[in-house]
This record gives C-alpha cells, structure tokens and sequence, in this order.
DNA sequence: CCATTATGTCAGCATTATTGACATATTTCG
DNA sequence: CGAAATATGTCAATAATGCTGACATAATGG
C-alpha cells in the first residue's frame, strides 16, 4: 500500500488544467479539494493537542498566533484580521490575558487604545505552537525539492479572496520584519 | 500596493529549506502558516454562502461532498472519514435526508447497514459547492503554470498525517474512478 | 439462542461564533 | 468648551458544531 500518488504520476483527469476562462465548470478538481480538507485539519490538529492540555481552543491559537506576530496590535485591527466580532474576540482574549499569555498596554497617542503584547509565555506558547507546524510543513518541503517552497506560497496566496490578498501579504511581510529582532517596547 | 509577493523573489528566510531533520526548529514557516490559514478561510468561504441560505452549514457540506462523493457509503465509513461521533453526523444528516439532499438504502447483504446516496437535488447541492472551489484553484493553477497542480497535491498529501496518509490517497483515488460515469445502483 | 455489530436517539454540556444593546473613556472637531 | 465620533468592554440571548454517556432496535453470525 506504501507511498501512493506521493510521487508524480500522469495524473488522468489534468484535462489541461484549464486556467483563466470560469466557464461552465468542466470537472471539480476533487483530488485538491478533499487534499485541502484533510491537510488542513492535520495542519491544525498538533496545536489543538497542546492547547487543549492548557483549556485554550483554536481561538485562542489564533489570537495568540496574530498578536505574537503583530506585537502592538490594537483590538480593532486584530478583529479586523480574524474577522469575528467583539463578543468572540473578548472571551478569548480576557483567558489568555487572565493567564499570562497576553498583556494589553494603553498607547502612547491614543489612550483607548488597548495595544496587545504576548508576555513570555505567550510568547513560548507561540512559538511551540508554530514549531509544530514549522516542522509539518518543512518535512513536506524537503520532499518537494527545491522550488517547491515558492509554487506552494503562490498557490495559497493566490487561493485568498482577491480582495483581502495585498493587505494578507502586506501583513505576512511586515511582520516578517518585525519579528526576528526584539521588538523595542515590549512589556 | 498591487500584487505583493505573488511572483517570485528571493525569500530571505529560505535558509535551505532544512528538509528532513527535525531539530530544535531554525525559524517558523510564518508565511506559509499564516497563508494557509487565510487561503483556508476563503476556500471554505464559498460554500458557506451558499449554504447559508439552505439552513445549512460547514458540516452538511462535509457530509453531502462524501456523500456524493462515495455513493453507497456506510455511516460507519462516514464516521471514520471525518472523525466525528455519530451524534454529531446524525444531527446534520437527518437534516439533509430531510430536507431532501441525501437518501438511504438497506444494505443487500446486510440489512442493518443503512447505505447512503444523494438524491439529484443533492447531486446538484454537491456540484454547484464544488464548482464553486474549483474554479477558485483552476484559477490560481492556472497562474502557477505547468508542473504547479502536481508540486500543489504533492505539498498537500504531505501534509496529511502518514497514518492517514495512504487511506485518503486511496480514497481520492477510488472516487476518481466511482464518480465520472454514473454509478450503477444509485437510488 | 446469544453475543456482537450497525445504527439511531435522548439528554446534557463545551466551544466558538452570532446579533443587539449599552456603558465608559478618550479623542476630535465645530 | 461641549457634542459627536471612536476604541473598547460587557451583558444577554441564540446558533452551529462538536463531545460524552446511556440506552434502544434490528440484524448478523457462531
């Protein structure tokens, strides 16, 4: 049974991948479809593990996930970014304040604002969390060989609404900035 | 602003993609987390639309795609598929037997197994859902060039837990074939 | 006949999301 | 200055989807 289709083969139904033209839907691409399910719910499945020994849910990975990566994120922005309202965010957002995962700090210019800082904790939390599936992903990279790395982030940025994908990539690369060094005024 | 990283560029953090060895994890994939979560909410984001209007949720889609896509499944299959209870799935499946999108027959060996299909209204249900994320990823497949679908199922199918792995891959592989032409015994 | 299997169902609970309404503090603007 | 707008928090109710535990029914199979 080893190692089925993890190797290219010619693959029948490629009809000829049919790019631009939304006609009238030759064949669903059934194959990629239930790929993304089952992918994306193992791509998840080791943080749930270890957030579930601690009480916290998905919503909290999520949370914890963006303030990590946006040290200084007004609440606004971040439901702006998880696209939930206030009610879900506040639930979360007050467990993991009450245990020390996430700190708020009044800003600067604007004293309303409740700028949100991941402690030290959260920060290992989050970096536990995103070692696992670092690890996930990078085990399939090697497999890939290289260049596959670049077709993969293509495709998932391309696969985000049109409308939301500069300001997602904006994201992703402003924070890959922002992260590696210390951030200056953390709490 | 337009367009932001979807053409290729070097990619700093490329370090030489440290396939196999899983050490104690160089620097997070933070891109490629963070697309996926993004790329994910949108791909699910279609159906939920139209599923909406139905009365209908996540979960019905879930079960109707399968459904669907393995005509005569037993509950039992189904279960062990998605990884949910049966009171969970017996919920939202008496909901889509009620309302008319999937039917049961008796097993003809075994008379206790109750073997679902989907009735033509859940044929269409199916179809339209999958249209819908097709023509997402024929798009983007069709900017990424020849040899991105195959790097794409790849990348996919790894990510998969290896328990799982070959059980999926032989299950997209068999629907490749039960699907296209019209199943015999349907209800 | 009896143990097992396949399925269904009742009852209760948890998580995560929603809407609507309202409260508080602070900034901004006329 | 004072009113309007903004940023945030919170209360209450509801929905969707998952869970556990317990039990019921029907059919299979030794």
């Amino acid at each position: 049974m080893a190692d089925v289709s993890l190797t290219t083969r010619p693959d029948p139904h490629v009809t000829a991948t049919r790019g631009e033209q939304a006609g009238p839907a030759a064949e669903p691409s059934w194959d990629l479809i239930e790929l993304l399910f089952f992918a994306y719910r193992d791509f998840v499945g080791d943080p749930d593990e270890v957030l579930a020994k601690l009480g916290f849910g998905r919503a909290h990975h999520r949370v914890l996930h963006f303030v990590n990566r946006n040290p200084g994120i007004k609440v606004a922005d971040l439901l702006d970014v998880l696209k939930i309202t206030k009610q879900s965010l506040g639930r979360v957002l007050k467990q993991l304040i009450d245990d020390g995962y996430v700190a708020q700090r009044e800003g600067e210019h604007d004293r309303r604002q409740r700028l949100l800082y991941v402690t030290p904790a959260g920060e290992a939390l989050a970096m536990q969390l995103a070692g696992l599936q670092t690890a996930r992903i990078s085990r399939v990279l090697g497999e890939l060989g290289p260049g596959g790395r670049e077709v993969v982030r293509r495709f998932l940025a391309g696969m985000i609404d049109a409308g939301d994908r500069d300001r997602v990539l904006r994201m992703v690369a402003r924070a890959d900035r922002t992260r590696p060094r210390r951030r200056d005024g953390a709490p």
